[in-house]
DNA sequence: ACTTAATTGATAAAAATTATTCTTTATGTA
DNA sequence: TACATAAAGAATAATTTTTATCAATTAAGT
């Protein structure tokens, strides 16, 4: 297992157990809603206070140790910050997929244009994975 | 002003004085919050419900004639049905703009790779507005 | 004008999120 | 290794957001 405690520091972040479980159920589980997490949790933490769990999401959201990703018409869900990446969602089953989609390009055109200076993307696509077709 | 009777009833809603208003509203303000929307709403009927905002907004969404966006770090705003376009949003001001970019070869690309059926995306580009460099 | 089903406002209820308080614990220091 | 302390945990209350209920009103078709 890897060692979270060092990742949680580095983001200062105090160690407890209940942060270590928290962050590697989002290194299983890539994308999760609090209400998925929190579920998880009570399996390792028989008495884990839902509080704690949106206690933790937010102080490692201020921290940038995880991500927000708004889905259309669903519940918001969390994933370990990593590089830049968009989302594939499936309408059908549900199921979302990191996708490295380079926007480099697009996004400076579309900088020029607007005038905008644009440092984030939330890139979401949705339709049906081939499962589900 | 536009016919919005008529837009309503395309969409098989019932003309109500309210449902006018509040079509009138988004057109006018391009993208508004539950809450925002309440405010303008109660200065012209001043004993509005929140429930039948919510309700309204629900409904709407339901019969397509309004679109959620999910705004990273801030509430969802709402936005009359149009053809699909971007958007851009200033972290400083929150100002949300509307931008057309295509990207019909860029999904085709991705939904070959990936094996997605993609019918739709939610694009957000976030930065500074050219008055908040 | 009349009938009827849908909508509204008022309000209660439910769901989601945040705050409070007291106890426990991680971590830096001696 | 033990100690001091600030931070975090659980329990729970409070707040915020959203939905449901219901009687009175109204849009829209006949």
């Amino acid at each position: 297992m890897i060692n979270y405690t060092n990742t949680l520091r580095k983001h200062k972040l105090k160690a407890t157990p209940q942060r270590i479980a928290i962050v590697d159920a989002l290194f299983l589980n890539g994308h999760m809603s609090t209400e998925f997490l929190y579920s998880i949790m009570l399996a390792k933490f028989s008495s884990i206070s839902l509080a704690t769990i949106y206690k933790n999401i937010n102080l490692m959201l201020e921290n940038c140790l995880i991500n927000e990703v708004k889905i259309p018409h669903a519940k918001s869900v969390y994933e370990l910050t990593k590089s830049s990446h968009s989302h594939l969602l499936c309408k059908k089953c549900g199921n979302i997929e990191d996708v490295a989609i380079d926007l480099e390009e697009l996004v400076d055109k579309i900088s020029k244009i607007t005038e905008f200076q644009i440092d984030k993307t939330d890139f979401i696509l949705s339709g049906n994975c081939k499962n589900c077709h």
